[in-house]
DNA sequence: CATTGCTACTGTATCGTTACAGATTTGAAG
DNA sequence: CTTCAAATCTGTAACGATACAGTAGCAATG
């Protein structure tokens, strides 16, 4: 065979399969590595050629067969979800994942979830990805201030997005709630509801956020004056009945507080069952703001005051993010933070 | 060069890059054939050889190449989750990722994520996955009773497992939630507290387990001699204000219930706001009987009662129905449903 | 001693794509 | 009539893995 056409295809490709660059190269008598040009728009190509291979592939519906584009390039077109199988505790997965597939709907890149179990090394599913060039990006949550994580996809330079923020020198992509802020507002509002002695049912200490929030408690407690009741005991990551329990005791105790923060929806609840067994009741004994990131304490608990974190947003915004850092933009220009708001009350409908 | 030594790799493979069989084919000298066959414990391979080789790979931690693996083979490696972006509203998405995570973290699958907007075709993730050989299994919700997915699963020889049954004559694997079960159990709990006038909160009805759980509330009915009060205004897939809205008014006409059947935990929520809207009280006017998915409706109204949807368990079981159908298994042995239990009330811990 | 059959191993081609290094044509410049 | 450059197109090799069709060596068979 004359080496001038040995690149074009002589048979027709069979026709159950999916068309490949093949295809079109027959379809169009070009060479196999002209038609993979000119669907890159590359520049040595002539223009009407161009039009007809971008026809072609679109009337036979071509679509770059991935494993293909992988092998050779290492681009994976994947975005790896890296996750707690802990973190659905606070229901926060579900509208997070939702949030991101929004944004790579309108691009090639698919969503791979990642577990790993917390009792375990976070770093491991860290390391997969590395090691097996699992991803293009990745999100990660829950960070803490010095994120072992954040060195290592920083100093390996693979492109990430954390939900967070971390303190370590490090300039990184970022989203983040401002719990800092979260937590003024919720104090400023407690204060103007005349309540002084307040407490703040807080993160986990080792994340990053703890101080946030606490900065924004304690700041509050200043310049609105009023006074903290410690509790320390239990956390935003216990179990529902430990945080009921240690709160029904501080409840029954003489430092009983008047006003209450909770960082978290579900941690609310507790709060609620624990300051209902000690006999008191919501808005007479005691105010309460929440971090909320669904309705259900609007709808069934309308008397504490929610501010909405919206998780879904927070996706979309780590999915641009993600692939801004891939697409080479500066870090700096991929942070964000959303701002807390009070929500208003469910509208009454009918009978306003 | 020998023809006999060709296929080893001369060259010690550059060390900074993943180890791969042509890593394994220099340490060991053999050729990359043999390290291949080798690690898939082909007959045609020597004891000893075999054992030589996996030792090797396991000390430099081979992992194959999952493009080189899809590109050759075929097999992606990949089970597709396809979600309606709606979903999430039943915050349904996330224990049941969760779920699948944990079977699919021992063994080779990764999970991706695949969102289609319920306004558009339902088919359209489907035929993508088909038409680019996206996933080796697919898991899909919201089934109806003639399923265009399921038939066109089946049709094209993609193994699938589907959250809820279908009733075309086709013989799938599934898991679902027994709701005709819960729908007749709910009646009986109610009746036993001397409700006669019954109302359900039930599924749209284009979806498969509307016409089960609508079964069992009749049976119920009939067995345990009640009355429905129709109320087909609004299903599980309304918004909340419009549940509320459209119960309220039922509950203030002559036809009130005065019990009630929650086929989801939030529609549940719209119920007794539009319930107290109407100024009437849980447990006084009205009992309740709730299905949910969470802890949220037991610990902030425990006058309702709840028989909990496991969908954790759920995500677990369809992961485990898809690998099966992959594997071959006859779908028939890939079928399940979880029984509804009432849920104890929450335990009041300190002083019980 | 040739044949057969078995065991244990190996080379080649291929999946679909792209990087790279040509190759051909055309037209203008010298 | 060269020579050169630009424009446009093409072949080859490679990414990592595996299906397939061998081959070499050796023992048993007739």
């Amino acid at each position: 065979m004359d080496n001038k056409t040995k690149n074009r295809p002589q048979t027709p490709p069979p026709d159950g399969g999916r068309p490949t660059l093949k295809t079109i190269a027959f379809m169009t008598g070009l060479g196999i590595t002209t038609v993979s040009r000119a669907l890159k728009d590359a520049p040595d190509i002539g223009a009407e050629t161009k039009e007809r291979v971008r026809l072609v592939a679109k009337q036979i519906g071509y679509q770059p067969n991935r494993a293909g584009v992988r092998l050779r390039t290492g681009k994976t077109n994947v975005i790896s979800l890296v996750l707690t199988l802990e973190e659905e505790i606070m229901g926060i997965t579900s509208p997070m994942v939702v949030g991101i597939t929004e944004i790579l709907a309108g691009t090639p890149y698919h969503l791979v979830v990642t577990p790993y179990s917390a009792v375990k090394d976070a770093l491991a599913p860290i390391r997969y990805i590395l090691d097996t060039g699992a991803a293009d990006g990745v999100i990660i949550s829950r960070t803490e201030p010095h994120d072992a994580r954040v060195a290592l996809l920083t100093e390996r330079g693979l492109p990430f997005v954390t939900h967070g923020r971390t303190e370590m020198g490090i300039v990184h992509p970022y989203h983040d709630f401002d719990n800092e802020r979260f937590a003024y507002e919720a104090v400023r509002k407690l204060v103007a509801r005349g309540r002084r002695k307040l407490v703040l049912l807080e993160p986990p200490p080792h994340l990053t956020f703890y101080s946030h929030m606490r900065a924004g408690f304690e700041r509050g407690l200043r310049d609105f004056q009023a006074d903290a009741v410690g509790f320390h005991q239990t956390n935003i990551d216990h179990s529902l009945v430990e945080i009921r329990d240690a709160f029904e005791i501080l409840m029954r105790s003489e430092d009983a507080p008047d006003g209450i923060v909770s960082g978290s929806g579900s941690g609310a609840i507790a709060l609620i069952a624990g300051l209902e067994m000690a006999k008191k009741k919501l808005t007479e004994d005691c105010d309460m703001v929440s971090k909320s990131p669904s309705d259900f304490l609007r709808w069934l608990r309308p008397e504490v005051m929610t501010m909405y974190e919206d998780i879904r947003v927070a996706g979309r915004e780590l999915a641009k993010a993600v692939i801004g850092h891939i697409d080479g933009q500066p870090p700096e220009t991929l942070q964000s933070l959303s701002q807390p708001e009070f929500q208003p009350p469910i509208t009454r409908g009918l009978r306003a």
